[in-house]
DNA sequence: TGAGAATGGGAAATAAAGGTTACAAAAATA
DNA sequence: TATTTTTGTAACCTTTATTTCCCATTCTCA
C-alpha cells in the first residue's frame, strides 16, 4: 500500500483546484509555484510539496500547465467521474443542496430526495422528486447511489445511516448534529456540523473582545 | 497575554458541549473523564488536557459535574450571551439558516436577511424580514449586528465583506466559495466551504475504491 | 474513621504534522 | 551553448497534538 496522504493535504487540494480554475477562466496557460504562492498566500515550497504527494505535475524551468494541473487535481479528487447523490430530509437545507448548481457542475448529480413528511412527498425540487423515506430501499435497488446527504433531524439520523450502509452506499455527507455510529470502513462519513462551526466563531468573537 | 489556545482544541469544545448536553437531558449528574472518553471515543487524557486549557472544572476522586461543566463550556464558547445575526443572500441556503431553530436555541438570533433580488425583498422568513442589500448600512446603524452569514454568490461576496467590516461587524460566517480578503484582525472569518467538503468526501471515496 | 480505590491536574515525554531550506536535475530561453 | 528558471525531493527544523506518568485530592465502603 502506498503512503497514506494526510487529510490536511487533502483538505488543501480543493483550494488549489479552485484557484487553478480561476486562472483557467482568465486564460492563463502556465503558472509557477512562486506565482501561485503569492496568489494563495501560502509558501511555494508547500505547494510543490503538496502536489508531489500525488506525483510530479510540473516541469523544471517552466512551472505548471494550468489546464493540465487543474485536470489532474480534478482526477485526484475524483471529479473525473460523476457521483449520484440522494438527500435524506427535504427541509430547507436539503432543498438548498438540491438547488445548488455548483455541485452539479462538479459532477455530483442529485437523483432523489427522501422525507417522512407527507406534505413534501411527491413534490419536485428542480425536477428532482421527493420520495417517502419508506421507498429508500426500493429506490436504491433500482439505481446505484454513491452518496447520501443527511439533512434530517438527529433523532432518526443514525438509524437511517445504518440502512444506507446496508444498501452499500459509498459515503454519507452528514449534516445531522450527531456522531454517526458507522464502523464499516468501506463507508466514508464526512461531517458538516454547522452549529459547531458557529460556536467556534462565537468563541473567537469572545476571545477577540477580551 | 494568556497562552493562545489552539483552534484544534477550540474545534473540539462544541462536541464536548453536545455530549454534556445529552447527559444533562438524561439526568446524569456526574461523569468522569474515563466514562466520557468511552462515550466520545477519545482518550480520557485528551479530555482532561483540553478542559484544563480553560481551567480546572473537575474534582479528583469525583469527576466532573455535568451541569456545571456544560455551563462552563457554554461560557467558553460565548453561548452565555446572545448574538445578533444577519444573513446576506436570501436564497435557499440563507433561508435554511434563517429557518433553523437550533441556532436560535444557542443564542444566535437572526434579525434580518438581505438580498438584491426584488422577488424576495419584502418577504418574511419565519417572521424575519428580507431587506434590499442597499439598506445594509442604514439597518446596521439602527441595530447592533454581531455576525453576518454570507450565503450569496461569490462574485459580490468580497465587496459585501468589505462593507461589513466598515460597519464594525464582529464576524463573518462565509458560505461563499471565495477567500475573503479581510485583514482586519478584529473581524473573525469562519469559512464553510460545502463544495470543498464534498470534494474531500469524493477523494476519500476514490481512495477507498483503490 | 481509616484504608484503599477512583480521579483530575499538570508536567514531561513522545509523536505527528507542518513548514523551510537547500540543491541537483531538467527544461526553457537567450 | 551558456545562462536562467523552476521543479522535485531529501533533510532538517519548528510547532502542534497527543499520550504517559505520577502526585494530590476526594470518594467509597467496611
Amino acid at each position: 500500500m502506498e503512503k497514506e496522504i494526510s487529510q490536511a493535504v487533502v483538505r488543501r487540494m480543493p483550494r488549489y483546484y479552485r484557484y487553478l480554475g480561476e486562472l483557467l477562466e482568465k486564460g492563463v496557460e502556465r503558472v509557477s509555484s512562486n506565482e501561485l504562492s503569492k496568489l494563495m498566500k501560502v509558501t511555494a515550497s508547500q505547494i510543490r510539496q503538496d502536489l508531489n504527494n500525488f506525483g510530479g505535475f510540473g516541469q523544471q524551468g517552466y512551472g505548471y500547465n494550468v489546464r493540465f494541473l487543474h485536470e489532474e487535481i480534478g482526477k485526484i479528487l475524483g471529479l473525473d467521474q460523476t457521483h449520484s447523490l440522494i438527500i435524506i430530509g427535504a427541509g430547507n437545507l436539503g432543498q438548498a443542496i438540491a438547488n445548488y448548481g455548483r455541485f452539479d457542475r462538479l459532477g455530483f448529480r442529485t437523483v432523489a430526495l427522501f422525507d417522512v413528511n407527507p406534505a413534501v412527498i411527491g413534490k419536485e425540487i428542480r425536477g428532482i422528486k421527493v420520495y417517502s423515506l419508506d421507498d429508500l430501499e426500493s429506490f436504491c435497488s433500482k439505481q446505484k447511489v454513491d452518496i447520501a446527504a443527511l439533512t434530517m433531524p438527529k433523532q432518526s439520523a443514525d438509524n437511517t445511516a445504518q440502512r444506507l450502509v446496508e444498501l452499500g452506499i459509498y459515503a454519507i455527507w452528514n449534516f445531522a448534529h450527531v456522531d454517526l455510529d458507522v464502523d464499516d470502513e468501506s463507508v466514508i462519513v464526512e461531517n458538516v456540523h454547522l452549529s459547531d462551526s458557529l460556536m467556534q466563531l462565537s468563541y473567537n468573537i469572545a476571545k477577540n473582545k477580551k
